[in-house]
DNA sequence: TGAGCTCGTGAACAATATGACCGCAACCGT
DNA sequence: ACGGTTGCGGTCATATTGTTCACGAGCTCA
């Protein structure tokens, strides 16, 4: 085990809202091998705390930085302390969750994304598996081998633990979700079986579990005769 | 499967030595789903090309970029682009292999880290999880989930060179690898124990294997009663 | 040669899609 | 209004496959 010596990782919260920032601190206290070095309420702070901290010859490690502040969009001050050079990591906090946002982020050097709200257990698989990246790169010689580079990135990738209902499988709910999104107009579960190649049963059993976790929505279609067809459409902001 | 549209990706090459430039432009070229955009020698050129490009509404998508340059450092060119907010993503190319490069890399942006001399192969992987990302991310409506963002990263990021687990030889991933990339079509593993000789276990752990390290493509096969069989085939282009 | 390790196999158990069946809830004809 | 028709909703047993486990054959090393 190379265990022992890791330098505890300094972590600045940057956040608007007191609220959430008092709770991601709690969070970084109950996590091991993190330290808490300040919370930021603006862009400008953060940047100054950042770049003070630096000069200061105790560098903040890691921002947990929300994207929506008061004064500036989180991308610009990532971007900002890039042009800076500061050596600090940067995991996004953010509800705002269009794919430009995380393309940017990660353009932006961003290590990990997460989506606002979250729970303990999501924070804490995140800033672990920063953790792990971390320790990989520090237990290498000063010269690495592109196996141990390979080896550092994928320690920041994301488990990605989200437990299903005991008869669900994700590789069949993800198809189901992305028919649904692509499709604007709302879809019913003979509509589905065609083509994703599902049972009438498989269909409904997996549109009426998104319907239970409130992620589409489910309304009678009326006008035809027989029994009324449920039809299943993804909430958009969801 | 949902192939086809997916558009090209536009590749610029930042190199000084006219040997090497022309080598991964070779490389690229050979790459299903890239399209070389261009070849810059000095860091001065790489961001007069990428500023130039985004401006004339043909954007470059991504930019291998070395990191040692005449007129600056790699890393300097990248976090310039970052600063003009250029949407550009930048694997770094690089013979320096020291860890604070590395580090460096990951804040700046970079996607992906290939040290120099590679082959072919190692090129290929690193380009083509680049390219996974993208399918992943464009595959999405303009709202994403948590597990949407995760399955990016891990795509992104996913390991390449996964040692060989326990219990698995190479004397018998040969033969099945070879019986896939023979066989155009996807194959189970029940009908991959009968050709090889090999237990319906076995089969599958090798399958299983492959599939993990991003070499096949694991997808359910619907239609018949009983839990559906999973269809594994060798993903072209790699 | 024997202890220990490696890798494949068969069997038992868990998971998950399907087909069939029955009942329901809205249209439709009188 | 009212019973008949229609076609989907919901449940269950069934069919297969995925997964795990312990065991055994073959190889390595001392």
């Amino acid at each position: 085990m190379t265990e022992a010596a890791l330098p505890v990782i300094r972590v600045l919260i940057v956040e608007d809202e007191p609220l959430a920032a008092e709770a991601h601190a709690a969070y970084v206290g109950r996590l091991a091998g993190f330290e808490l070095a300040g919370t930021a309420g603006t862009g400008q702070e953060a940047f100054r705390r950042v770049a003070a901290a630096a000069s200061a010859g105790t560098p903040i490690d890691l921002v947990l930085m929300d994207m929506n502040l008061p004064d500036s969009h989180g991308l610009d001050v990532s971007r900002r302390i890039r042009s800076a050079g500061l050596a600090t990591d940067i995991i996004a906090i953010t509800a705002v969750r269009d794919v430009d946002n995380v393309r940017g982020a990660i353009a932006a050097g961003v290590v990990q994304y997460l989506i606002k709200p979250f729970t303990y257990s999501t924070f804490a698989t995140k800033l672990s598996s920063y953790r792990d990246f971390r320790a990989e790169l520090n237990g290498q010689a000063s010269n690495v081998t592109q196996s141990a580079v390979d080896h550092a990135f994928a320690s920041l990738r994301a488990p990605t633990d989200i437990p299903m209902p005991k008869g669900l499988a994700e590789s069949t709910l993800n198809p189901v979700v992305r028919y649904l999104q692509a499709q604007g107009a709302p879809v019913s579960a003979s509509e589905l079986m065609e083509p994703l190649g599902l049972s009438r049963v498989t269909a409904r059993r997996y549109l009426e579990y998104l319907a239970d976790t409130g992620l589409v929505l489910r309304a009678p279609r009326y006008g035809a005769p027989g029994r009324p067809e449920n039809e299943y459409s993804w909430k958009s902001g969801r």
